[in-house]
DNA sequence: ATAAATGTGGAGGGCGCCTCCGCTTATCAA
DNA sequence: TTGATAAGCGGAGGCGCCCTCCACATTTAT
């Protein structure tokens, strides 16, 4: 039905576009980072030096162009999930992993649609964002309920929400420390007692 | 240097206004408990049947507007903080509490700016709401730390903002539920195992 | 060189925010 | 009762942002 990639009809990409697109993501990186994702799309084009519509093009909408920005650092920390699961044991790994996940978190300042994403609600455009991150916290905890090390009757993703949440609301680095200590207290509450 | 609230030339409030004021608490409520906190403000005054202007000289922002709408709730929600210390065990009391906090929370839907009232941060208009807050979160914590069933290494505020936190990303029902079973790993956690 | 696909830019319609100020209405004093 | 006057009302208007749409420009392939 669709057209196969390496299909003979295919062309190369227009080369102007994808600058344009490089440049509008490396534009709306700084942006944000001064004003916080409420920044205006205008506001970005401008300082671009492209056109709105330019922008719409590459970008339909805000979140498109929020996610496209830190696909690389959400890729990282899931990847950082594997191979701390490779070379600590369980319940180390996945407190490692969840102050990793906060500094990530708090970095991204106010952006709320990266996290709206982890609600795997509306969002196509978060879905492969929100699973790697999913999976990541999956694979930890998992492992840390199979060594019996921990139990855990609810869904690991809530975790995340609440340290996330808590960012939203507090946010800068006095929330890195409040999380610290709050990842200490899930942990020792998730610890199999008995 | 002001004038006192007794004094002489003072005029009694005029009744008209009264009435606009809590139309508009009234309409605004509905509303955002309908569409969410970024509801327009242009139509809960069209709505409530007045001018865009009367909104705004009765709420000059629309944090004092929401701010308004949930003075009462939150005073009650501060006063259960003492009831329940007066009827239950300290631990009891915080956990019953918690429960009753994310309820709160989860009610005002996506009342970012009542959230943001727990930083403390710039809105004066919340001082006052956020202090009856902390004040409630720090008698029930007190109160077990000094008996010494739990331990705390951190600001009892910083458990609400994880708490309120999740609720503005996972809003709904949903989010009761994992907040209760985040509210017991949290007790269990802090449980004074030692 | 030329055709076709692809991308560009910005005008424009819509909406919400908030201010400002001429008009209305309630209160008070005479 | 009747002004006088403080208090309140309302909505037009300026601004900025969102997003769409399409005539025009640029690139690619032939």
């Amino acid at each position: 039905m669709a057209e196969k990639s390496d299909e003979p009809t295919a062309r190369k990409p227009r080369a102007d576009a994808e600058r344009n697109r490089l440049l509008l993501m490396e534009t709306a990186k700084t942006v944000f980072a001064d004003k916080g994702s409420s920044a205006s799309l205008e506001e970005i084009a401008r300082i671009a030096g492209v056109g709105i519509g330019t922008l719409y093009r590459h970008f339909p909408t805000r979140d498109a162009l929020v996610s496209a920005i830190y696909r690389n650092e959400t890729t990282q920390l899931a990847a950082a999930a594997k191979s701390l699961a490779e070379t600590h044991p369980p319940v180390d790994a996945l407190r490692l992993w969840l102050v990793q996940f906060v500094d990530y978190v708090v970095t991204k300042h106010g952006m709320s649609e990266v996290l709206d994403s982890l609600v795997g609600g509306t969002s196509e455009l978060y879905a492969d964002s929100a699973d790697l991150i999913i999976g990541a916290v999956n694979l930890l905890v998992d492992r840390a309920v199979a060594t019996g090390e921990i139990r855990l009757a609810m869904d690991p993703l809530d975790i995340l929400r609440a340290l996330a949440g808590g960012a939203s609301i507090s946010c800068g680095p006095a929330w890195r420390e409040a999380a610290r200590q709050l990842i200490d207290i899930l942990i020792a509450g998730m610890r199999a007692s008995r």
